[in-house]
DNA sequence: CCAGCATTTTGACAGTGTCAAGATTGATTG
DNA sequence: CAATCAATCTTGACACTGTCAAAATGCTGG
C-alpha cells in the first residue's frame, strides 16, 4: 500500500527515483493524520528526507499539490462507484448503496473530501485543469444515473440536473456537518441518510 | 452603519476608544472583500492604524477573533429569523420563507457563513464558549420549529431532531456548493431550494 | 571521459501568528 | 493638584510559512 522508500528508508540517494509519488503518498498520510491546515511543504519535505524546495520540480505550487491529491480522491471515488455498480442488485438497492457509499467515503476520507469539494481549491485558488475535468466527469455521471433512475420511476422528479443538485446537496451538507464536527451527538451519518432516502423516491402506490 | 473612526480617520490617539468594535468591523469588511484566508492580523492592524499586536488585548488569538465574528453572525441570523417569524403568513409560507432566508443569508454573507458552520472553528481549533452556546441555541430553536411544523401536519416525519438534521443538511449542502463555487451554472440557489421544498412536506391529500 | 540535462539543494526574502518586555495614557487616589 | 496605578498600546524578537533565483549534484548518451 505504501512505497517502501517513503518513510522507512531515507535511502540517501540524490536522485530519489519517484519523488512525485512519494510526496503525494506522504502528503496524504500527513493530512489524514493532522488535517489539511497543518500540512506544510517544509514538514512534508522533512518527512521524505528531501530539501524544502524539492517538490517544486513536480508541482507548480502548494495548491497544485493539493489539486493532485484531490484528483486522486476523485479517481478513488470513481473506482468505488464502478465497483459498486457491478454488483447485481435491484435498482432501488443500487440507489441506496450509492447514497451510503457517498457518506462512507466522505466520512472515512474527510480531508481528501474537503480537498475535492471544499473552498480551498474551487474558490479563490484556481483548480488544475486535470482536477476540473475529472470532477466534471464525476458530476456528469451522477446526473446520468439520476436521469436513469427517474426514467424507470424510482426517483421522483423529471429534471435530472435539478434532482442531482438537490440530492448531492443533501449528501454534501450532511457529510460536511459531520466532518466539520457540527453534529456532536452520537448519531451516525449513515442513519441520517437512510432516513432521508424515502424523500427522494417516487411514493410506492 | 460604520464607526466613523474605523477607516476614515486614523485619529492618532493612543487610546483608541473602542478598538474592539473597530477591529471586528474592519475584519468583517476585509473578509467580505478578500475572503477569510487572506485576513491577517497584521493587515488588519494596518487598516485600523494600530500596532501589530494591539488586537491581543481584546482577543486571545486569531481564532478568538474569528469566533467573535461568527458569534455576531449568529446574532444577525437570529434577528433575521425573529423578524421573519413576526410577519403573519400561513405556516406553509413561513416554512418556505425560512428555507429561502437561510439561502439568502448564506449566499449574501458567505464568509461569515463559513466561519459559523465551517471547519476552521468547529473542527480542530476549539471554538469559544460564547460561540458554542449561541450556536447551540440556534440549532435548538430550529428543532423546535420543526417539531411544531410536524405537529400541525405540515412537515413530514415524526422525529423532529432527525428531520431538522436532514433539512438543515440539505440547506447547508446546497449553500456550501454554491458558496465554494462548485455549482458553476447560472442556476440560482433559491430556485433549487424551492424545487426541494415539496420533498419535506406532507403530501397534500 | 565529458558535456548536457534532469534533479536536488542552498540562500534569501517577504509574510505570518504570537510572546515578552517596554512605552504611553487616562483614571484614581492621597 | 500631583503621584501612582492599571489599562492600553508599541517594539523587538522568534519560529514558521511559501516561493524564487542560483548553485550543486548525479545520471546518461556521445
Amino acid at each position: 500500500m505504501k512505497t517502501s522508500t517513503s518513510t522507512s528508508k531515507p535511502s540517501a540517494k540524490y536522485h530519489h527515483g519517484n519523488l512525485r509519488q512519494t510526496l503525494l503518498a506522504a502528503a496524504k498520510q500527513m493530512i489524514a493524520a493532522d488535517g489539511i491546515e497543518s500540512l506544510s511543504l517544509r514538514k512534508l519535505a522533512d518527512k521524505v528526507s528531501v530539501s524544502r524546495t524539492a517538490a517544486y520540480h513536480y508541482f507548480d505550487d502548494k495548491n497544485d499539490l493539493l489539486c493532485a491529491i484531490a484528483s486522486d480522491g476523485f479517481r478513488q471515488w470513481q473506482q468505488l462507484l464502478k465497483q459498486s455498480e457491478q454488483q447485481n442488485q435491484t435498482e432501488r438497492q443500487k440507489f441506496e448503496q450509492y447514497l451510503i457509499n457517498y457518506m462512507v467515503f466522505a466520512t472515512h476520507h474527510p480531508e481528501e473530501y474537503e480537498l475535492m469539494f471544499g473552498r480551498c481549491i474551487w474558490k479563490q485558488a484556481q483548480c488544475t485543469e486535470e482536477l476540473q475535468t475529472i470532477a466534471h466527469g464525476t458530476f456528469q455521471h451522477q446526473v446520468e444515473m439520476m436521469a436513469y433512475w427517474q426514467s424507470i420511476g424510482l426517483v421522483a422528479g423529471d429534471n435530472p440536473l435539478r434532482t442531482a443538485q438537490i440530492i448531492w446537496g443533501t449528501l454534501h451538507g450532511i457529510a460536511k456537518l459531520f466532518i466539520d464536527g457540527v453534529y456532536v451527538d452520537d448519531t451516525r451519518a449513515e442513519e441520517i441518510v437512510k432516513s432521508a432516502l424515502p424523500m427522494f423516491l417516487v411514493p410506492k402506490d
